[in-house]
DNA sequence: GACGATCAGGAAAGCGATTTCCAGTATGGC
DNA sequence: GCCATACTGGAAATCGCTTTCCTGATCGTC
């Protein structure tokens, strides 16, 4: 394992040289002796210790990333966006995923602490639970404490910086959109009860249709992926449009509609949330609200970096667009 | 920033029995102090200071994971599988994304060689190219002389651990599976024609249909993505059978044909590689070869970790499936 | 009851960088 | 030409933890 000192030696160099020389330092070296540490750090294939730097700097160059699940593409999309913003800057990234347990969550807060990164993102709806989000703001809060900067991607509910999607805005304009094609008779596949984004969606969509006088719709509770799309479309009574909370969740439901032999949009239309890029050639094309999800991913990272340690945290709004594609018809 | 000397001292014993409580040795330590300690250590909120720790231990928990795009569920799936392996034995993930450049999967193996992560698990298929190869090689090998360990999901090319999934014979499989169905004259959209992965398939498969004593199919290169199937998709002249090298091109080609008035499976049949969860619920349902990504992620972790030093490199075999779906159907 | 073996606790030497001083040398203004 | 000023290079303290010895005590055995 060649470290600096045997790079220094070998260059004829002091320790402290050698360090300015090769890990970046505010002071100059003359050109002479840069040139012959460059040249002997070559000859040994010198790599820094990072976890020496690290010690003696205070700070590491590594961001921590919480999400739910990678497979889920909303994740991923997000991710994805995360680790390109990252990577501008320098860091690398280390990733938790949590498959939706809010212990783990915690538990990764510590980790990723105990790893001094410089930064901690957490992508993913929080579920309404006063007591396990307590735990999760307190051992945020030791983070912080100790310099750590935090970003979350999804509610304002962690009292830190947050990149926050309108999700009841992008339901409601998608339910006016959907009242403008002539619909009247909804269902919404509304996910689990007691998920914050789930909430904000159905509530969304379901004050905008009470707003424009139409009657309630159906609210169906599943699980907020595929077999909980599937599972809930199978409830509902009588509809003419379907509103899953997101695209994953409907996906789900045109299977579960298909097998039915219910055509769509023909029978019922569907419509999602989120916009996936991979879910984009299904047939029929899902109508959704777009979300610019990799964006979002990037805006945690700068939200995360900038911005000095007292300041109050930033909340950064994201508009969702309605998409209307095949998946969806006019009525009359 | 509460440091394990803090504890030490607010719990009146010395920094050894401190550590050796904390921080996991194989010393016993005597139950008074023991309680001692753990009751300090919660009342100051003490964190170990990973990066201490790894410098005096000289080796750090951190996996490293290289994968080209998180957001390909190909991708997604095997760093998922990885995940979940490198969280059973108590280790985190660092993830590096290339986008396909293969020039940053050297620098990603770099970066994690100057962690000292434990090991480097590297996933996605390798380009033909030499000189690029033996330089990636090359930087493995300085990792692997301090120590480091590597396993990679793909191809048995770096001399290292590989998960090699049985591309050849899988494409084989598809081929007379396909050709048992009737089929007789084939497209291959066959993605770049330096990839290895794209290679072994595309070979599998034609020479399988060689052996059938079929024509030659027609070859059409591409990229290893959607737009790759949708663009060389439009090329094929005449054949019953399309067989995209993976899912996701597949995909990109049922979007080409369906633009086009094409009817899948009555005009042509398609098949895909891969069998991408994310995609099952496409219509009609893609007829591929299953991989089991997430095994595959898994059994790259536990290569990597197991294993003396000293040791061959171990490749393990992973069988595909052939999976016939909606999206093929019998001839005459 | 003595002796070697076993064991719990502590002092201190690293692990591999960064960074603060300090000293020595060039530079610039007058 | 002289003094204050800037720079460059080096010695050494430091970051927080692990681990090797070392010491003293406890234990079991003959």
């Amino acid at each position: 394992m060649v470290t600096l000192e045997d790079v220094a030696r070998h260059a004829g160099v002091s320790l402290a040289t050698a360090s300015r020389v090769l890990n970046g330092s505010s002071r100059q070296v003359g050109r002479a002796m840069r040139e012959r540490v460059e040249k002997a750090a070559a000859e040994l294939g010198y790599r820094t210790n990072v976890a020496a730097q690290t010690l003696a700097r205070g700070a590491s160059d590594v961001i921590g990333l919480v999400v739910h699940d990678l497979v889920d593409p909303y994740f991923a999309a997000i991710a994805d966006g995360a680790m390109r913003a990252a990577d501008a800057r320098g860091h690398m990234v280390m990733v938790g995923t949590t498959h939706r347990d809010p212990e783990r969550e915690i538990a990764y807060v510590s980790t990723l602490h105990a790893q001094r990164v410089r930064a901690v993102l957490i992508a993913g709806s929080r579920v309404a639970d006063a007591a396990v989000t307590d735990r999760l703001r307190a051992e945020l809060g030791r983070y912080r404490e100790t310099g750590g900067r935090v970003a979350c991607v999804g509610q304002d509910l962690l009292g830190v910086a947050t990149v926050a999607p309108a999700n009841r805005e992008g339901a409601a304009d998608l339910a006016r959109a959907l009242a403008a094609l002539g619909h009247t008779r909804f269902a919404v596949l509304a996910g689990p009860p007691h998920l914050v984004t789930a909430i904000d969606r159905r509530t969304g969509f379901t004050e905008a249709l009470a707003d424009l006088g139409l009657p309630e719709p159906q609210i169906v509770y599943g699980s907020f992926d595929r077999g909980g799309g599937h599972t809930a479309v199978q409830e509902v009574a009588d509809a003419t449009c379907v509103f899953a909370v997101n695209d994953v969740m409907a996906v789900g439901a045109l299977a579960a509609l298909r097998e039915r032999g219910v055509r769509v949009p023909d029978d019922v239309s569907v419509a999602g949330f989120d916009d996936i890029a991979t879910l984009r050639d299904l047939t029929p094309a899902l109508s959704t609200v777009r979300l610019p999800l990799a964006d979002m991913g990037a805006r945690a990272v700068e939200l995360a970096l900038s911005g000095d340690h007292g300041d109050p945290p930033v909340v950064a709004g994201v508009e969702g667009r309605v998409v209307l594609r095949d998946s969806v018809r006019r009525l009359r």
